[in-house]
DNA sequence: AAGATATTCAACCGCAGCCAG
DNA sequence: CCTGGCTGCGGTTGAATATCT
């Protein structure tokens, strides 16, 4: 057979063949039957006899000159094709098989400070290629997309973006004072990465708000004020729901908002969804900084090619949807600034793939102030709708409803803080973000959401063996439904209605469809009897 | 057990940079 | 300076394999 153009043929070939790699040589000759000479270069699967005149070829002659293989050994084989062949497999200095642990995160490492520079990298690992190191990025990131986590953990994060952003500065970003290559990589897929550490710190914020089983009844505008005054909710408010499923249809900046959302926010144009809007002036989605002062500059500023959303890629699946390089955590915050935790405070993960055991802050985290200010299109809405549902009952709501000022909440134990990142709720890494302190979602609430272990993808490890105690997990947010895949009609829910249809509204049809219907059952939120005590926090959400 | 779906990984492709002529 | 060849890099593909239903 004879690879023609196109990967390959329709005959029969190695790669067909269960044995492929360790045919013999005869395949070659007589499927190629131009060994040594001029004809087409076979393509596909290397056998082990090409595999031994390339070995031999390389022995004699050295590495280079692959152009001149083709020729001096008779293999039928582009030079790029050897090359890569010997640089992938057959240089003794390979190492075989998996990653070790270390390995692995010295990849993770590499890659927050590389980006997508895999043969850097591999410089970095001997015995490993870019091709390796390449694909078991991808595949890592893939896992952990799936699982709802943060690409990358946090004490890594927490280097490079203490290193080079101290100040968030993001008027000087706003400026274009960010030149560094290294910082500013021509990049189409910053912000996935910045999403998910931002996802991360939007966990961190949320759970400091709201321990388990204290999820608060905040007032929408509550949600918006902090949203619009809390630097780490202003920087990290872009939805992490999969840019595939965020986007709804084809329109450039959030489409699946633009008839629902414009339609349900009446009486203003503060905030109107089209496709020109503004980012940092979305209250709901403001992902960058909400100082109109700095909005049309930041807004501005962002580097062409930096992001397929913002770009106004307008393919019918954004480029990040499907791409899923994320880049240097240098450039992320060269962008877009998301704070560093607190140095004080370092954000200790231990990570073995999936896995992430993660140690709360350790003091307050005083960026979580609310700021009277704002209101508007959402924030009607979200009255109305809170209105609606205080008319109906107050009994499922929690009792307590603290504050993102109330500090007092916020001292935790860092073992109770690992069992809840340990069980990789999509929850403590979406929810807070998708929304990341805006309020629409709080507007829905009403009460307590157990939700089935088993719909999140077996990914999470039981905090607390006691039901009851699981039980007291209140999934109030929408956002963390849709981002944990456990969207539930919420049966028994006197808002259930309400939640669906924001949710349909925000994100369109087709995402209400992708989010796995949960069973899930109403039950009133057990109030917590130590709301400012850190023992409260054992109360794990389980989904 | 069989089919469907997901994952892995080797290999290809196109592009860009370098360099010699 | 231009051109063409070589090399390396990063993105993508798709067969093989594993896992799920």
């Amino acid at each position: 057979m004879v690879y023609i153009g196109d990967r390959m043929s329709t005959e029969s070939d190695e790669r067909t063949k269960p044995n492929s790699g360790v045919d013999s040589p005869s395949v070659d000759d007589v499927t190629e039957g131009n060994v040594g000479g001029n004809g087409p270069l076979k393509k596909g699967p290397w056998t082990s006899a090409e595999d031994a005149i390339l070995v031999e070829y390389v022995t004699k002659n050295g590495e280079g000159n692959w152009n001149a293989v083709q020729k001096h050994s008779g293999l039928a084989r582009c030079g790029k094709s050897c090359r890569l062949r010997w640089a992938n497999h057959l240089r003794p200095d390979l190492k075989k098989g998996a990653f070790t642990a270390e390995e692995e995160h010295r990849i993770i490492e590499l890659h927050a400070q590389m980006g997508n520079k895999w043969a850097r990298m591999a410089a970095e690992l001997p015995g490993r290629t870019d091709n390796e190191i390449k694909n078991y990025w991808n595949t890592r990131i893939k896992r952990r997309q799936r699982a709802g986590l943060p690409i990358y953990p946090p004490d890594i994060c927490s280097q490079p973006l203490n290193d080079n952003l101290q100040s968030d500065d993001m008027s000087n970003l706003s400026s274009g004072n960010v030149h560094h290559p290294e910082l500013m990589p021509n990049n189409n897929f910053d912000i996935p990465a910045v999403e998910f550490k931002n996802l991360e710190l939007n966990r961190h914020i949320f759970m400091l708000n709201f321990p388990p089983g204290n999820l608060p009844d905040i007032p929408a505008s509550s949600l918006l004020t902090q949203s619009l005054s809390n630097p780490y909710h202003n920087k990290s408010l872009l939805p992490t729901v999969h840019p595939s499923k965020r986007l709804c249809g084809s329109e450039p900046m959030f489409p699946g908002l633009n008839a629902p959302i414009c339609n349900a926010f009446p009486g203003g144009n503060q905030y109107h969804f089209d496709s020109s809007m503004q980012i940092g002036k979305s209250p709901v989605f403001s992902a960058y900084d909400h100082n109109p002062a700095t909005d049309n500059a930041r807004t501005s500023s962002l580097p062409n090619g930096s992001h397929a959303v913002l770009n106004g890629n307008s393919s019918s699946e954004p480029s990040w949807a499907t791409k899923p390089e994320l880049p240097s955590l240098q450039t992320q915050m060269g962008t877009w600034g998301s704070p560093s935790p607190s140095p004080s405070s370092p954000l200790r993960y231990l990570e073995s793939d999936e896995n992430l055991i993660q140690s709360p802050p350790n003091e307050p985290m005083n960026s979580c102030n609310l700021s009277p200010q704002n209101s508007g299109l959402l924030e009607a809405v979200l009255s109305e709708s809170e209105t609606i549902r205080n008319s109906k009952s107050n009994s499922v709501n929690t009792p307590h409803a603290p504050t993102f000022m109330d500090d007092s909440l916020h001292t935790l134990h860092e073992t109770e803080w690992g069992a809840y990142d340990n069980q990789l709720s999509p929850l403590g890494h979406s929810s807070p973000s998708m929304f990341s302190g805006n309020s629409l979602d709080e507007t829905f609430h009403t009460g307590t959401f157990p939700v089935k272990e088993e719909a999140i993808n077996g990914a999470l490890l039981p905090y607390d063996d006691s039901i009851e105690a699981r039980n007291q997990m209140i999934f109030s947010r929408p956002d963390f439904l849709l981002a944990s895949n456990c969207f539930s009609p919420v049966k028994h829910q006197t808002n259930e209605h309400t939640v669906k249809d924001a949710i349909e509204a925000f994100y369109g049809d087709d995402l209400s469809k992708d989010c796995k219907i949960v069973d899930a059952v109403a039950t009133p939120s057990t109030p917590s009897h130590h709301d400012h005590d850190s023992s409260a926090w054992n109360v794990m959400p389980t989904i």
